[in-house]
DNA sequence: TTGACTACCTACTTATCAGTCAGTACCTTT
DNA sequence: AAAGGTACTGACTGATAAGTAGGTAGTCAA
């Protein structure tokens, strides 16, 4: 039911966050969607622009995120941030915070702009959950907050790229090891 | 003074850590070393030839590291340790397991095992490191060895990521982040 | 001094990549 | 019914990718 547009950045998505930015190609994109390459080129003239929207769909995402947990206790909302990456987990991908790390330096400027924001608001998002927490004391802080929430960041999302190439489990057991930190 | 195949590994490492694999080719690597593209194709006749290589220098590097440090005290080693990935990270570079995690379906088995095996003893080196200064009091643990050391090497591999993405301080507020944690 | 080996180079192939452009079918709007 | 926009297709182009075949200069051992 979704546009071909939406299915091009959906399926782009999966690729750049499974195979890697320039492991993919527009025929890997268009074949399996059934149209042609220059339909591909009609709604992302470059690859670059395709890029983009990938940052754009996750910026808005984690805003619609923010948005459905606004009303919750603090900790229940990092319980949700955590889960949003089992599932991540689960469909063997990789955050794009660190799909598009690795692939920086082949990024053009307005890509490292939009996903620097991105990132920053993610790193603000945790750090006022984490205050909001410690203030109603269901959650525990050793540090400040904004380097535990840079520490429960790093550790999530390396998590998902760790447990694919070790063991699966290895990503529950950081999970685990976030929440009993902040718990105490 | 080194040879063209310690030349040639060395640029491969360097570019798939900035660049990412996919996004370099042997040009990138013979036009520096001023050599032609067929010279590297004589040292490493595939393109995953020169990924085992990488993987391969990265764990003979890391079994060096830890000879090294083998006499030291436990905290000292993980200081160590955590100093590397500074080094990684003022040289705009990122951890190998990062790279190879973003580009891990494009691999071939080989490659993966290889970098399996890396990964599996860089975090049994860290678990038995933390068990041996929680057992001379030097280190403290709040979870299991191996679960705190998943937390730490994912902590300090995906600093040297997210740093690039948003600010360089970012790094070293992990790194303090996780010595204030094992020492209390 | 001949033969084998190492470490290349020259010149090439084949495949695939991102990207272009003219054309077209199908809606809307006027 | 004419005009214009949207969403494509068909048929390309030029660049670059990985990889190869054949030749060569220098070294070394018998």
């Amino acid at each position: 039911m979704s546009s071909t547009k939406e299915q091009i950045t959906l399926l782009a998505d999966e690729l750049m966050r499974s195979k890697g930015y320039n492991a993919f190609s527009y025929s890997d994109i268009s074949k399996p969607l059934g149209i042609k390459n220059a339909a591909v080129h009609y709604h992302f003239p470059t690859k670059p622009d395709l890029a983009l929207e990938i940052v754009k769909y996750h910026s808005d995402s984690f805003d619609r995120f923010t948005e459905r947990v606004e009303e919750k206790e603090a900790l229940s909302k990092i319980k949700f941030f955590l889960n949003f990456y089992t599932s991540i987990q689960l469909s063997g991908r990789i955050c794009v915070i660190g799909a598009f790390a690795t692939d920086w330096n082949a990024m053009n400027e307005e890509i490292q702009q939009a996903m620097s924001g991105f990132t920053s608001n993610v790193i603000e998002w945790i750090t006022s959950t984490l205050k909001e927490g410690h203030l109603n004391n269901t959650i525990h802080l050793s540090d400040s907050a904004e380097s535990e929430a840079l520490s429960i960041l790093t550790n999530i999302f390396a998590a998902t790229q760790l447990s694919r190439i070790t063991d699966s489990d290895h990503f529950a057991a950081i999970k685990q090891n976030i929440l009993t930190r902040i718990t105490h």
